[in-house]
DNA sequence: ATGAAAGCGCTAACAA
DNA sequence: TTGTTAGCGCTTTCAT
């Protein structure tokens, strides 16, 4: 372990020049085959690993990319519906199922090694400065959850090395992105809603990111142009991550007190849509029949509860691959200019809306 | 972006030497403060972010950490019980639950940054030994889960740099491990469902693995000293892991339709169970009332099934925290023998064993 | 406290 | 086809 053999090693026992080495496996086409015979078995013997290291600095680039990843920490605290205790340990805080993250995170992974890339993951939350920028000097290009660093530290990043957004909309800046057609998905999701007869519609959760924004902007236009009455803001408008949950379960047992329920709630993402279908399951309220309920995402867990989520899919998978795509070309060629683009959604109509099951 | 600041660039800025501006960031007491604000002042300017490359390649370390995941790709195929049919799209291959590998995956990240190492992954499922090396090249100790690549690629690695396997306890081989004391936990399992009075347990779930097999040793170890009957072998003993939910659901069906369903399901693992329970419900039949199902692992999907899942809680968060320590310290002392460390587990009693909620 | 200079292991001209 | 050689950007003695 101690050293490691270098190339000079597998180049003096194969009895060539480094150079040879080198060409062995970075252009097999330019040895002689049986030298590079030669020089793979020695580079065998030795159990020669190439440096990455090195290979780098000679090569100007590391060879990997970077995703700097959100830090969603405790998931929703859902309820088994056992009981109406907490279902979860406190001192357990692991996300409940597979959040949009980690789907489009599989999706880089994959076409990283795909292309040949490394890639190294930093969640931002548990990263000060210094991690920041550590991972900014190992890797040839970011992908950035928006909304995972702070506006100032993006500019600089973004100066340095090719950088892509996930999600976020915003037309201030000058960066890449990568989106979905969050407006034509509500649109069409609330259209649905709408042939099913519904006309109190409520929309639910924060809409502090632009994609979110984008949502409700399209929900309160189909709804505009249905001539139902349109609400001025969201419930929940502005509840932090963290403490969506409980607000979401205290917030629906008022509206029940209240006898206050909406015919549907439109949920601005699935994580807030299952919160308030256990809510509304724990309180004995039928879902669809009294109220219907919907999501957007598509994450893997809406379709485990009964009633199945009626919601608008996101193509995570392929927007992870489309992101690594973007930051290689934008490796490949630095003066093209920045591109947002959109990946169509796709709406998923399950029983949580009023439909039948299919 | 095109070229970015060097320490030369910072140096001529600040004027000053390169290596002044070296000593600036890594060892700032060996410069006079105003020196330090000059150049850190230049530096922020440039704004210059220091190549890892470079750095590793003169300080004969990367500084970074390489985790070695399996490629669980589809999880398993639940249904939601409201209906027989498959609820999951057959396009959609994502997890449905957290797994134990993603747990265990959070905690060498946090470690990972806490100790100021970059994390680099890849999934040995897509790797190719292409893959397998670059990533060995790029970082200076590797954590794998074992079974994630061959014995001979595993070997090599292990020449060539301070590995950490997770899980299985094999000793024809010298590499570090961290485990868990699968036999005390499922001693403690058994001995307690013997407690409620069971007498026919039958253990599921293939064994090929080390620690499983330690899991079903102990299994019968503690049936034998209790004098009661000891199954042989376990059900579903050789299922490889993708073909394992639809062969649990037919076997489960099996013993129903032949009215030999034993008293209790011991699971190899969480995910095992979880199957096993769900097939049990879609045919009717209580648990725990008419059978008794746990599990292995403390997934956190356990606790959100009804009834709740009786099973043995692996520390994963802190497995991850202790590979990557003994990483760090086989990188820092490498001529220190290899350790095999056993992380206590934790017996977790809920419904599916029969008993009371609590 | 700061600077000069020798590499770290590899790639890629350029020579031969 | 293969070898020679000049860096890549940084760390780290060793001088000053």
């Amino acid at each position: 372990m101690a050293k490691g053999p270098t190339v000079y090693d597998v180049a003096q026992r194969a009895g060539v020049s480094i150079a040879t080495v080198s060409f062995t496996f970075r252009q097999p086409t330019k040895v002689r085959e049986s030298t590079r015979e030669l020089v793979k078995a020695a580079a065998r013997e030795l159990g020669y690993i190439p440096s990455a290291n090195a290979r780098g600095l000679a090569g100007g680039r590391t060879g990997a990319l970077g995703v700097l990843s959100l830090d969603y920490r405790p998931a929703m605290p859902e309820s088994d519906g056992a009981s109406g205790s907490p279902s979860v340990d406190p001192n357990v805080d692991f996300r409940l199922f597979p959040l949009y993250i980690d789907e489009v995170q599989r999706g880089i992974e994959e076409e990283c090694w795909r292309r040949g890339y490394a890639m190294t993951v930093a969640a931002a939350g548990s990263s000060n400065e210094a991690v920041l920028f550590d991972i900014a000097g190992r890797v040839d290009g970011l992908a950035i959850f928006s909304g995972s660093i702070g506006d100032a530290d993006l500019r600089r990043l973004a100066e340095r090395l090719p950088v892509v957004l996930l999600t976020g909309s915003r037309h201030d800046d000058d960066l890449s992105r990568v989106s979905v057609d969050n407006a034509d998905g509500m649109r069409d999701l609330t259209e649905h809603l709408i042939s099913h007869g519904l006309r109190d519609l409520q929309f639910v959760g924060s809409i502090e990111a632009a994609d979110r924004m984008e949502r409700f902007d399209a929900f309160r236009a189909t709804l505009r142009a249905a001539n139902l009455p349109v609400p001025r803001e969201p419930l929940a408008a502005t509840v932090a991550y963290r403490a969506m949950a409980p607000y979401l379960r205290a917030m629906t047992a008022d509206l029940i007190a209240r006898d206050a329920l909406p015919e549907a709630f439109v949920c601005v993402s699935d994580e807030v849509a299952l919160v308030v279908m256990d809510s509304l399951r724990d309180a004995g309220i039928d879902v669809p029949g009294r109220v219907a309920v919907t999501g957007f995402d598509g994450l893997v867990a809406g379709r485990l509860v009964t009633p199945r989520l009626t919601t608008v899919r996101q193509p995570m998978q392929a927007m992870g691959a489309l992101v690594v795509q973007t930051l290689i070309e934008r490796i490949e060629r630095p003066n093209e200019p920045t591109v947002t683009q959109r990946l169509p959604v796709q709406l998923v109509l399950h029983e949580s809306c009023g439909c039948p099951p299919n």
